[in-house]
DNA sequence: CGCAAATTTGAGAGTCGTCAAACATAGTGG
DNA sequence: CCACTATGTTTGACGACTCTCAAATTTGCG
């Protein structure tokens, strides 16, 4: 039962108070109507190559971009110029809402991608038009904002190890990306990519996929795709302890 | 400059596009008016002891917060029972919001408290009347949202001295914790708290504590009481390298 | 096929979590 | 008012974890 065909009233209830949604995808919180509203004034943008800038943090922000295919790296630099990938940004999924007018932060295809792009300018004008799509828009943000938290918990309390099994365990909930039937998760994603996310070393990495491997819980088929042997496994390794006690 | 006296068509439109606001604090989002409607809707609430439990993750959420006096510490427990401090909410903060009707974390008075209680149902029907408080909301979470990733960048990319070093740095910002005269830093913060904030130990916080006083750039008083003695020094500290090189 | 980039593996050392114990502090009851 | 006790803090020791440097190996692409 999509929440799409909801009518208004309930709709606002929804936010905050309404049942838990898997996710905000996009075109999950808008209307059959609302959608094509979007659709009017979109452009469709096909990246071909990995590594493409969509925005740059501190620029103007005009745009509002929505992944349509791929995986899109959303990052910040440090001061000593590391890089942090913020969230991987999936098919659905909304980015580049500006913040005090620029971009808060550097968004790059991580792969071959294709999105839709949107002047800011006119989707702020459906909005007011449509109070509702302002609505999902505070639904959107709060979800960000939750996913944030996850992320606090995951780094703040787990070892590099358990922190790859979280990060395996997510995104086996994806059928884009994870095959179900023969267990296999193809993620167009580098070790720098996994490891700028998980704030490790890419070598650290390796050695958490060897890890894994040597205890039975997957199988590298390749750099980039992954046989899931024991998702419940996967699962168990965030609660146990950070460290071995002596 | 306060925002609080902007008309409303000008609010609508600092949103996102505005002005960047130093803090989102609940009174400098409100107008005269419109804080008056919130303490007609308040109860003053005071917590004498330290440890008081707000309100716990997962029950049903019938009140939000804001603080006005102390600070309060939001957490989430993993599976495993560690606790994680998510944030911690000083006077102003708004604090509560349900999360699909229950709340998504755990509060507890860090230290003696004052605060407002206000029902959330009065609040949304607030909200209902004046469309514009709707938006100050989103600007709430947007600016948690954003606080989140921050953290997301410390525990990522940040070893537990450059953690500390931030935490103070953020500390030193605010005036109710630190006296600028005579350089003191007054926090009713213990070594748990801290460490679970930062994502460590509470000997590695005190260890912390040492070396940035055999370096120079603190000066221990007291558990609670420090003395800064270099606010640039501090800050640099978050720009290294998180480890030396061999 | 050949090169550039990514990945893996190895070695060594810096960091920090854990256990233990000494010490300090604040709150309590006598 | 003081001893007492629970709680919080500091210090020490040790080993687990993982970052860094280096090099071998594999992969992806033109």
């Amino acid at each position: 039962m999509s929440a799409a065909k909801q009518k208004l009233p309930e709709m606002r209830a929804r936010l905050f108070d309404g049942r838990r949604e898997a996710s905000a995808r996009l075109e999950n919180l808008l209307s059959r109507k609302q959608q094509e509203a979007f659709r009017s004034i979109a452009t469709v943008f096909e990246y071909r190559r990995g590594g493409t800038v969509l925005f740059t943090e501190g620029t103007d922000a005009s745009f509002v971009y929505s992944v349509a295919e791929g995986i899109v790296r959303v990052c910040r630099h440090s001061d000593g110029g590391r890089r942090q990938v913020l969230a991987f940004m999936l098919p659905g999924d909304l980015l580049g809402l500006p913040d005090s007018g620029t971009y808060a932060n550097t968004a790059e295809a991580a792969c071959p991608c294709t999105l839709y792009r949107m002047p800011w300018a006119q989707l702020r004008e459906l909005m007011q038009r449509e109070p509702a799509l302002q609505l999902n828009l505070l639904e959107k943000v709060a979800y960000d904002f939750r996913e944030a938290q996850r992320r606090i918990m995951v780094l703040g309390q787990q070892n590099t190890y358990q922190r790859l099994a979280s990060f395996l365990a997510d995104f086996i909930q994806q059928p884009a990306f994870f095959d179900a039937d023969t267990a296999t998760l193809t993620l167009p994603l580098t070790r720098f990519d996994i490891a700028d996310y998980l704030g490790t070393a890419p070598e650290t990495v390796a050695r958490g996929f060897l890890r894994l491997e040597q205890e039975g819980l997957l199988r590298r088929v390749g750099p980039r795709v992954t046989e899931i042997r024991d998702i419940e496994g996967l699962r168990k390794l965030q609660h146990r302890k950070r460290r071995a006690a002596r």
